[in-house]
DNA sequence: TTGGAATGTCAACAAGGCTGACTTAAACTG
DNA sequence: CAGTTTAAGTCAGCCTTGTTGACATTCCAA
């Protein structure tokens, strides 16, 4: 059911004779959701950032040992579909984690052309500091908002994702409950 | 009022005898929505990559002027703490903007050190362009997902900033509804 | 056995961050 | 008025992280 109070101000909506919802969504509103967006992903990679500059790591190297770790032995392949970037790009990346001795890559047994990557004890170290200083972020703001607005939240992230993206995405969530 | 029907899958919620609500977060819960942040932003920034990709400019030039947009006649310092980034890196992004001529650069009337930001109609023009591609998702996204779910996304969007930020935000959305 | 797929590597380049040093002009302040 | 601070711009150099293109290796599968 939409109710007034459960509505963002100034967003508008009607129910038409068929039962469909209809959203008046003005440009401004769309701008300043816009904003919000880009306002909060600054904060969201801030706290990890500043792990990683003493370190000599960037985002990028945060962003394999997350999913490297959401995934473990993912082939190299997939990472860099979940990462959307060249293999040229993520191969830099992945290759001073390697001999740093952050990551491992095990050649695949059944495909020995695909390498299978895992955290090491090291690695999982540093990616649980970076998660931790994530997390915490986010667990103060979903407490500061409340279970409706994260659930609202995730709804609409989902469902700005690219189709594609949204399936990677999908897949992770499963078997993770 | 917190019901089971709006709460997040997997998200538990409990009244204490004070009435305050007790949120219990996995990280596993934090984790996703992690991935989610990670996954839409790509989406958010994908359709005006696409644009910018012909022309020769880049995220940075669409950033530049969505605030000069959001905030015209603002200075040039006012644009370095709202972007996060320094002046030289700012300059550069700025200097072929103005000789492109889609920004315009306003000496201060009451004080001549200050420089006021304007789009031009070029400007102007490809701002819209860029939003449009942008706010094309964002609609599709707040439609899709509901105006509880809108409410939401941007209570958490705002919990998650620094509070600088959070100003920075406020600031702009008052005198704009 | 040959074609194609997966991986890795080298080179070159660009965007867009950063720091540090320095200039100019204007404004403020003692 | 002299000295300091502030706003803006510039130059030089560096880093990360993205890109393309070319190419080698290994191995699977038809």
């Amino acid at each position: 059911m939409v109710e007034a109070q459960h509505m963002h101000e100034g967003s508008e909506a009607r129910r038409t004779g068929s039962g469909e919802t209809l959203l008046y969504l003005t440009d401004e509103q769309l701008r300043q959701g816009a904003e919000a967006m880009f306002f909060a992903y600054r904060g969201f990679t801030a706290d990890p950032d500043r792990i990683l500059a003493g370190l000599s790591y960037g985002r990028a190297h945060h962003r394999a040992l997350h999913f490297i770790h959401a995934a473990p032995g993912t082939t190299v392949n997939n990472l860099l579909n979940i990462l959307g970037v060249t293999k040229q790009s993520l191969n830099r990346v992945l290759r001073t984690l390697i001999e740093d001795g952050l990551v491992e890559s095990r050649v695949g047994r059944v495909d020995k052309r695909e390498r299978h990557l895992f955290l090491t004890d090291a690695g999982g170290t540093l990616e649980r500091e970076l998660s931790d200083a994530q997390r915490a972020r986010m667990r103060s703001a979903y407490k500061q908002a409340g279970p409706e607005a994260v659930a609202g939240f995730r709804r609409v992230l989902e469902a700005m994702m690219d189709p594609e993206m949204q399936r990677q995405y999908r897949r992770l969530m499963e078997g993770r409950g």
